[in-house]
RNA sequence: GGCGACGUAGCCAAGUGGUAAGGCAGAGGUCUGCAAAACCUCCAUCCCCAGUUCGAUUCUGGGCGUCGCCUCCA
């Protein structure tokens, strides 16, 4: 089994081997706590866990850190207006943050670092930087020089007269060498103080710039090169690329070997899902809207291959819900006792699936994929099942396999088993109707269970409940 | 303008130089008191044109279309 991730810095599939044997060194740019993520934020977010857990599987041990931005231009902005310090301000969407992670049962990483946790970290990168001449101080702020740092660009694939093409003018509101050079510290305003944004530095006091965080927080986190450096796609330029610059002019050591991006996610329009754009949906609007955080977590992760434009769709949330069902429902019939004996050869149709599961997975984490060959199986696991062909080998395997399966999607682990007494009270009271054969009585508390969430299903096995959405 | 990606059934989507996984939706059927679930059957020649090849959806070139990045951005 070899593992092979798709590195932004080769452009290609490379086998992926850690630093330090079976242990990986892993660092995502995470959110900025302006204020709620949208779910293409959460798209990049569930990517990051999916690869944690494909690590995790394929072996590995995982250190992941995942930065919280609480400082930069727009969270200033508006703790200005409210007339409240950034860290009153920034809390609430902080707290969110990790509500919005533990409903779609994302691993949590190691550390979550905060900005304004290590801005002497960043001053002593930006010292350095000062020190070797890759930075210089115009007019209280300092910038990183890039015309000092040649491999510029390398990574986007962008080059210098590009960049120069491309660029806006700024030079009228600051004094830089070059228009490309970007901010590592900028000078403290008026009223930046008051809310808690400046601190004092050797170069004057101030705020850092957007990039300097993740140089310095991965650093002191992880060290100088890390195994994977994952982000969204629009941070490849300029922001992946400007960590580069500091990173390795100040550590003299390359930053990451594996740079991993995922792809946008787009609205209903097919453009992509931004904050400044208007029109977001965060995960609370698709939970009003009656959609299950699973079938959420299962449509980010599994509806399209993560290097793939995604497009958000009524459609495809309720696809991606089916397959949760389909999974939840199957995982509980496993649980049911099994034949006597094994009837055809499904157990070893089970291990040719789980292992190309396992290669779908090892190739660029290919989960799409991967779960067409389970739903493949599925059909002719739930055929046998119907007939009575399951025993002890082939449901050990089908176990195995839900395993694996949920070591990604982790969707199919039956939830919410209590019932309230009088729901209970109902089923037995239609159970006795249904003996009874007064099929009018019993299709009526049907009925009133269906309008309250519950649907009732009725197998071999006995009455067989779930919640569904109300009509 | 520069760089790049994509275009596969009604929708989503995987994929390969040798006649297209999977999911959703739809139609018919088995089972069921009825339903639901499950299962069975049906539903595509891969944007267009040219080229390379014994053979291309897969490679090359051109065209059309959609989208992304070019310092707010996951």
């Amino acid at each position: 089994m070899t593992l092979r991730l798709h590195n932004s810095l080769t452009g290609t599939k490379d086998v992926f081997e850690p630093l330090e044997d079976s242990h990986v060194r892993m660092y995502t740019c995470g959110p900025t706590v302006w204020n709620f993520a949208h779910i293409g934020n959460l798209r990049a977010f569930l990517f990051y866990d999916l690869l944690r857990r494909h690590l995790q599987v394929a072996g590995y041990r995982v250190t992941h850190v995942m930065n919280i931005t609480d400082i930069d231009d727009r969270i200033l902005d508006q703790a200005m207006h409210a007339g409240t310090t950034i860290a009153e301000y920034t809390k609430p969407y902080a707290e969110a943050f990790f509500e919005d992670m533990k409903m779609l049962r994302v691993r949590p990483a190691e550390h979550y670092p905060r900005a304004t946790e290590h801005i002497q970290e960043m001053i002593r990168m930006i010292s350095t930087l000062l020190e070797r001449g890759n930075a210089y101080v115009a007019d209280g702020d300092v910038y990183f020089r890039i015309a000092s740092f040649p491999h510029y660009g390398e990574l986007s694939h962008l080059d210098r007269e590009g960049l120069r093409a491309g660029a806006r003018v700024a030079a009228d509101k600051y004094d830089k060498e070059s228009v490309s050079d970007f901010a590592l510290w900028k000078k403290a305003q008026p009223g930046d103080e008051k809310i808690g944004a400046a601190w004092d530095a050797p170069f004057g006091k101030g705020r850092p710039g957007w990039h300097i965080e993740c140089s310095a927080m991965s650093k002191r986190y992880l060290g100088d090169t890390l195994d994977i450096h994952a982000g969204g796609v629009d941070l490849m330029f300029p922001h992946h690329e400007n960590e580069i610059a500091q990173s390795e002019a100040a550590n003299q050591r390359q930053l990451s070997r594996f740079w991993l991006h995922s792809e946008h996610l787009a609205d209903a329009t097919g453009e992509k899902m931004s904050k400044s754009a208007g029109g977001f949906t965060t995960l609370r609007d698709l939970i009003a809207a009656g959609h299950d955080p699973l079938a959420i977590r299962l449509f980010l992760i599994a509806n399209a291959h993560y290097r793939s434009r995604l497009r958000l769709s009524e459609e495809s949330l309720h696809a991606a819900g089916e397959q949760v069902r389909r999974l939840q429902d199957f995982a509980r019939r496993l649980k049911l006792p099994v034949a006597p004996k094994d009837g055809g050869r499904l157990a070893e149709r089970v291990a040719e699936v789980r292992h190309a599961y396992r290669e779908a997975l090892d190739d660029d984490l290919n989960l799409p994929q991967g779960l067409g060959h389970v739903f493949e199986l599925l059909r002719e696991a739930n055929a046998a099942l119907d007939s009575g062909e399951v025993g002890e080998a082939a449901a050990r395997e089908l176990l195995l396999l839900m395993a694996d399966v949920d070591a990604h999607a982790d969707v199919s682990a039956a939830q919410d088993t209590t019932l309230a007494a009088e729901v209970e009270q109902l089923i037995a009271q239609r159970e006795a109707a249904r003996k009874a054969r007064d099929f009018a009585a019993a299709d009526r508390i049907r009925d009133e269970l269906r309008d309250r969430g519950i649907a009732l299903e009725d197998s071999k096995e006995g009455v067989r409940w779930r919640r569904v959405a109300k009509v």
